[in-house]
Formats: structure tokens, sequence, C-alpha cells
DNA sequence: GTAATTGCAAAGCTTTTGCAATTTA
DNA sequence: TAAATTGCAAAAGCTTTGCAATTAC
């Protein structure tokens, strides 16, 4: 494999390129930093900060749970990622992608993702009413139909 | 005032049917639910379980906070009321009425409201496409007009 | 050199839970 | 009397924060 610790081809670039968000806006480039960003974008879809901590201290032991909150922060600030709170448990922190979003059903707990087409017509709706853009990753609740209605 | 402790006209009523509500589910009727149902029927729009608890024992005092939780949450599993994840701060509970979402603004934390209209297409497409139910109110993230896009 | 960043540990906050005592049906 | 409910206190879980040491610029 190209790159260090088994990257991808492709996730290098992206890595700098977060890395690059960051250092936009006074922040440093640190190994740490690199660290978490790399795990962050070898993960396909949500994680927790937990789990993120766990991948990335599989690769860099010495970084601690608070860096990573810290760099979650900061990349939220930049709009890079987003926090989904998913209720009971932990966040679920995505990079922005923009390609679905997510429902939780209040009943079971479980989540389920739906394509952003069916978001499209409402997320222009609320902006024309109240100027309001919505996240490119909404936690939409509800039950789901396993729990039905009632 | 008719009533008792300065309850509004209607408002006794909604209370009673709350309460069957939940004794409909097995539930028993005591002093310390009429008086927690009471004061959240007697609120406007969301509270958290920390200003419901004040407002609760304003008129009775030895209600306790851990008990505002398990009947908030018995009226949630009843379908009575809605829990709105915010964010960082407490959830906002609502009575279930069903006019209206919430738009959180990941920037400045401010909620506004939006009208049930705008979701109602969502909902339809939601439902459709996944068999999910959305929930009467929803917590819709992004960023308000006054923080802008980035 | 200066400001940002980090690790560590501790605190903060909301929410849940165990249990004995009390109350409702 | 049996089951549900309550208060109290403690625990749980996620997230934030103070601070001194380190590191990037």
């Amino acid at each position: 494999m190209a790159g260090h610790g088994g990257s991808v081809a492709g996730s290098d670039a992206e890595v700098e390129r977060l890395l690059d968000v960051l250092a936009a806006e006074g922040g440093r480039r640190t190994a740490a930093r690199r660290a978490i960003v790399a795990a962050f974008v070898a993960t396909a879809g949500a994680v927790t900060a937990d789990e993120l901590t766990a991948r990335v201290q599989a690769d860099a032991p010495d970084v601690n749970q608070s860096t990573v909150y810290r760099v979650l922060e900061a990349l939220e600030a930049a709009g890079a990622a987003d926090r989904a709170e998913t209720g009971r448990e932990a966040a679920a922190w995505h990079l922005v992608a923009g390609d679905h979003h997510h429902l939780r059903c209040s009943v079971c707990g479980r989540v389920e993702e739906v394509g952003t087409d069916a978001v499209a017509a409402l997320a222009a709706a609320v902006e024309a009413e109240t100027g309001f853009v919505l996240s490119d990753h909404l936690v939409l609740t509800g039950r789901c139909a396993r729990c039905g209605r009632r």
C-alpha cells in the first residue's frame, strides 16, 4: 500500500485537505491531528467519539480522547464535520458528505439511513420560509416500520 | 380562578386526560403525577426536565426530579409527549401537539420553530420510502439565517 | 519567542437506577 | 394484599475544561 499505516489511495489527499481546512483557521498540523483525521477519513459512515478514539489509538496509542473531542469540535466549527445527536447514546460524527440523513426510531433505537432526495424539498421549503439552511446530516426521529405508529 | 393552585380553564380537563392516558397503561393517579402533568400542561412550549422540575416544585416542593424524569418517560412511552434532543443542552420536552417542529442553529444554538406544512411532504416521502413514521416534533439542525451558510 | 496544542485528571451535566418506604387499586 | 410509585442518593455516561508541558510556526 502507498502511504503510511495502511492508508488507502486518495485518503491521504483527503487527510491533508482537512488539515488544510483547520490550518486555514489558524490551526496547526500536528501528529495527533493527522492521526485523528486519518482515522476519521478511513471510517465509512458515522462514528462516536469513543469509537474514533479507539481507532486512533490502534495506530497512535498516545493520542488522548480529549484531543479527539477537540479535533471533532474544530472540524465542526470549520464546517467539515457534523455532530448528529442520536438521543440516549453518544453523538454520531460524520465528515460532511451530504448524501444521506438518519432516521432514528424512538421505540427500538434503531437508526436507518435515508437519501437526501426525500429531504431536498424540505430543505428548500424551510430555507424559503425561515432562511435556515439545513444541515447535510439530519437526524429525524419517529417510529420505524417495525415498531409502527401509535 | 377555578380549580386548584392557579389552574386555567380547560387545563384541568387536559390534566385529567393525560392521567387517563397513563392510567390506560396500568398507571396510577398520584399527587406527584398530577402536579407534574399540571405543570407540563401549564407550559406553553418546550421545557427541559430541569425547568419542569422547578415549576413543579414551586407548587409541590416534595416532588423529586427523578419522578419528573419517570413521568416524562411514561408520557413518551404512551405517545403523549416527545423528547427533543437539542444537542449540547438538556432535552426539550413537549406535549404532543403536532403543529410545529424545531430548527436548531449549530453555530449560535438558537432554536426557531417551523410549521408542520413544510415538513408534511417530507414525512410522506420518508414514509413511502422506508415505512418510517416521523415524529410530530422533529429537531432539524443547520445554520440560521443570521449565521449563514459556510 | 509566542501561540496553539496536547495529555492528564478532574469536573460538569443530564439522565438513569437500586432500594426501601409509601401509596394506589 | 399485590403492584405501582416515590424519594433519596448514588451511579452512569458523554463531554468539557483547567493546567502545565510540549510543539508548531
